[in-house]
DNA sequence: GGGTGATTGTCAGTGCTACTGACGATCAGC
DNA sequence: GCTGATCGTCAGTAGCACTGACAATCACCC
């Protein structure tokens, strides 16, 4: 009885003749498979640019902040500290920021844009700005608005 | 603090305290967020019946199809069928499914609960979903039930 | 001053997930 | 009976993110 219930809502939506995808309702799969997809459409579409969308994510960070330590962009971006080396390391290596030493904590790099990096960020940016409007596009804009919005409050229920 | 002081030298653009900061509204940031976070819910819920998320969701589409081949179920689920070995050996490991040749097409494993199996399904499910209930309790019933139908929508833009 | 504990960046190692490419066995159609 | 496709399997690989350790440095306290 619990497996025909599962299975009655799984195929609400009625099978069309040439596609027997039924649509799984478990979050797990959908958040999965929506951010799958938008990974892909962001990779694709940053790829004349030479990064990709995570290091986009400490590029946007570090335009919000400016030139601030390895340490704080890992924090707001809420990833280890380890993991941002390789991250610096690959930006760093395309010349899209560099690192100097902090003169006030020598214990901290600075991180900051090149002149080439910030305008090759503007342009990435842009670029991953579309590929997010073509992901939503089958949504209204009021309910992409929304999506963000729920995605927003179920994240930021820290204890 | 000194983040702060970066930021004031550096940048001053500093919004109102307690806005939302602009990386928090990207959508991968948001995307990898929650599903980072309904996993370690729903894999804490899951603990006690030692299975896990992915595993879960082969047992949902085994519910769903009855028996089937592991092809079947990769395809369903939308990943690689040498993904779903692994997973297959897992559960079979634990006696909650098993192999067994099929009769019609000799290329192919069914694979079917145990007893037990369908058991120890029945109440992991439970789990999995009293943890996706507690993920989306920071929304309204019907906020939640439009959060599944906008991921739905933007995941079956296929083409 | 000097000692103590915390912080920062780095690196090696590990775990997890999912893929590609290959293989033998088997099937379907001609 | 051939040929091409499908299924399950395995080895190898890649990306991502972590733990644990380390040296350098800082902040604090006596």
């Amino acid at each position: 009885m619990s497996s025909e219930a599962v299975n009655e809502a799984a195929n609400e939506v009625e099978n069309a003749p040439g596609q027997p995808r039924v649509e799984l309702n478990r979050l797990g799969y959908l958040l999965k498979h929506a951010q799958q997809r938008l990974t892909e459409m962001t990779a694709a579409a940053l790829e004349p640019y030479g990064v990709n969308g995570r290091e986009l994510g400490v590029l946007v960070v570090l335009d919000q902040m400016g030139a601030t330590s390895q340490q704080d962009v890992a924090r707001r971006l809420g990833i280890d500290r380890t993991t941002m080396v390789a991250l610096i390391d690959a930006l760093e290596a395309k010349s899209v920021v560099v690192r100097r030493p902090s003169a006030e904590d020598r214990r901290r790099n600075v991180v900051e844009f090149t002149e080439s990096g910030h305008g090759l960020f503007r342009q990435a940016l842009q670029a991953s700005d579309e590929a997010e409007r073509r992901f939503v596009s089958p949504l209204e804009d009021a309910a992409a608005e929304l999506l963000r919005e729920q995605l927003r409050a179920v994240i930021e229920e820290r204890d």
